[in-house]
DNA sequence: GCAAGGTC
């Protein structure tokens, strides 16, 4: 035996699962003192090559160990201007509640010959590992430090990961310290500026925290961007041309290419010339087979979305619900951005496991008796976890009313997954009538498959068509003029303000239903039901807070070319785009952090030359309230 | 009394 070797694992489930391969379940499992959720693994383990047999702790940290803050100088809101907070000295520290964690992994390192860090291979992970890796030098300074490269906890992959180690990758955590920094000295300088200035205004506002955040400030934007689109909405009519046909007992309505056209005199005219031609003339007959896809494997992002969508939960009930779940062992880790299962991962197998389901079993049966496909690939991979899905069989007595649906849910996402796609047919038939075209569809599902066990989505047959013929002519039973006025756009609903997160890069699949719970416990925004029973949906308002903060910083900026404003995506997309040059090499983290300061700080003085706009927005949709 | 990101 040639000594011992430390591992260190982001969360105690990943210690738990990486110990139970590596030990082939003989471990020796001890408590911690001070942390009720951390435990100490000891076994031995065959690393081969230079390692040898060893004997091995594993532990884990609870994710980040640190937090950075400003210095007792800078603390109190009224001990300096804000704009001092852009260059104040910040210091990193063990978090209160971190302390025995930082210390277990400091003790066990004494007596270690290696330290391998178990973190999620994604860029925070690698930022953990610097934290843990301090740790454990400061209780071993020759320590040498290796990292597993791992990205689910299948045993084959696992072991791979033990006898493979690579090295921490700087960069990625360079990356995530400058983000540390940039948020908290942004955050920190803004919300003191603006509480400080507004608290002051009104009544209203008095006690009340006014964060400024990079990713609470652009959720916000979407939400009033829409209100404003809604609220300006000037509805318009329009006409459009209607051809009915009735033949063989059946009414097929043909519907316009122009689809419809804001001028009544032009609509009347183009239906006089289709009156004068007399006879329509087939041009196109197709009928095809048509398909619609099974979904892709389940990412966070897609969890949240379809659950709000279909579950009405919350994006954060649905991800606290997962989280149960998966620390119940139910479920995969719920934290991910990947939607492609690893080849290595034996889909059959977790199918078998809902056999014994009440409601969907006979379809997993069916899978395992030839109906399984295997999944579609997505395009993202986060090299860190697969994508959610159900690791072991519940009976639904065992969970509560919200375990079950988000549960439900996974298993039946999964099942759709390895299933074929549904398969119809379309006909369809366009008509030259005059100078117009028109067209008419048909569907016919013919086989569900997937749609058998994924109950949310609806594809039914429409009303088929009766056969026409490729170049006949026939007379139009009716052709009229229809008159119809454009719509306003609903207000946001949770699953389309996730999805403009998503698309704008606010916020990680972790933490992007914290936002939207941080701004309504900011009254920037509310919620409210539009519709009733089962196709009630939950929308996002703004209140007058919101409302003006938006267009008080619109206005601070609008006269300034090229200052984009604090409410819109921007200015995050920009620093999202110098952390990924830091991890490319391309720039270091000292720069990052000085270009991406300047850019704030630009905004940062204008707002403060210019707060009366601010205060004029606030007083212009506030008062009174 | 400030952020966003991990995790319980």
């Amino acid at each position: 035996m040639t000594g011992t070797i430390l591992c260190v694992a982001e969360k105690p489930a990943i210690a738990k699962a990486v110990a139970s391969h590596m030990s082939g379940g003989a471990f020796q499992l001890s408590n911690i003192p001070g942390n009720k959720y951390v435990k100490n693994y000891q076994f031995t383990f065959n690393f081969g090559g230079r390692w040898g047999q060893c004997s091995v702790t594993m532990t884990s940290v609870l994710g980040h160990l640190t937090e950075t803050e400003f210095g007792s100088h800078h603390r109190a809101w009224a001990s300096c201007p804000p704009e001092d907070l852009f260059d104040a000295p910040v210091y990193e520290s063990v978090a209160k509640d971190k302390v025995s964690i930082a210390q277990n992994i400091a003790v066990q390192a004494r007596s270690c010959r290696a330290l391998f860090i178990w973190t999620d291979c994604d860029r925070e992970g690698e930022h953990i590992g610097t934290e843990v890796r301090k740790q454990a030098l400061e209780g071993n300074p020759r320590l040498e430090v290796k990292r597993a490269k791992f990205s689910n906890t299948e045993r084959a992959h696992v072991l791979q990961a033990a006898r493979q180690p690579i090295e921490l990758d700087e960069r990625q955590a360079n990356a995530v310290a400058a983000r540390i920094e940039l948020d908290l000295r942004i955050g920190a300088a803004f919300t003191r500026l603006q509480t400080l200035q507004l608290q002051t205004l009104l009544s209203s506002l008095t006690d009340k925290v006014i964060s400024y955040g990079s990713c609470q400030f652009p959720t916000m934007g979407f939400i009033v961007d829409r209100y404003f689109r809604v609220k300006n909405f000037k509805p318009e009519t329009f006409w459009l041309i209607k051809v009915i046909h009735v033949r063989d007992d059946i009414k097929v309505n043909f519907s316009w290419r122009r689809v419809h056209l804001f001028d009544r005199a032009v609509v009347t005219i183009m239906l006089e010339r289709c009156l004068a031609a007399k006879k329509a003339r087939v041009t196109k007959v197709n009928e095809r087979p048509t398909s619609k896809w099974r979904p892709l494997p389940l990412t966070t992002v897609e969890l949240q979305m379809m659950g709000s969508k279909y579950l009405r939960m919350t994006g954060q009930d649905i991800m606290k619900t997962a989280e149960s779940l998966y620390t119940k062992g139910f479920i995969s880790y719920p934290r991910t951005e990947t939607d492609q299962f690893d080849k290595a991962i034996d889909l059959k197998k977790l199918v078998e496991k809902q056999v014994p389901d009440g409601s969907w079993g006979q379809y997993a049966r069916g899978l395992l008796d030839g109906n399984f496909r295997t999944p579609r690939s997505g395009r993202h991979n986060d090299q860190a976890h697969p994508p959610i899905h159900p690791i072991a069989w519940v009976s639904p007595t065992a969970l509560n009313a919200s375990e079950k649906k988000v549960y439900e849910f996974v298993v039946r996402r999964f099942l759709a997954c390895c299933s074929e796609d549904a398969k119809g047919k379309t006909t369809e038939v366009e008509i030259q009538y005059g100078e117009e075209m028109f067209q008419a569809k048909g569907l016919i599902v013919l086989e569900k498959n997937y749609l058998e066990v994924y109950v949310y989505e609806k594809w039914e047959s429409s009303q088929q068509l009766p056969v026409f013929q490729l170049g006949e002519e026939f007379e139009p039973t009716e052709a009229k003029i229809n008159e119809g006025k454009t719509t306003p756009p609903n207000y946001l609903t949770e699953p389309e303000l996730i999805a403009l997160m998503d698309a704008n890069g606010i916020g990680t699949d972790a933490t992007m239903a914290d936002h939207v719970a941080k701004i309504k416990d900011r009254e920037y925004v509310g919620t409210r039901t539009r519709g009733s029973g089962r196709s009630a949906v939950t929308e996002f308002i703004p209140t007058s807070l919101g409302v003006a903060l938006y267009e008080g910083y619109n206005n601070i900026v609008s006269a300034i070319p090229g200052c984009p404003s604090l409410s819109k995506p921007f200015l995050r997309k920009e620093m999202e785009q110098r952390m990924r040059e830091i991890c490319a090499g391309t720039k270091t983290r000292r720069e990052v952090i000085h270009e991406s300061l300047e850019r704030y700080q630009e905004v940062f003085y204008l707002t403060k030359s210019r707060i009366e706009i601010l205060k004029a927005a606030c007083q212009k949709y506030m008062l009174g309230s």
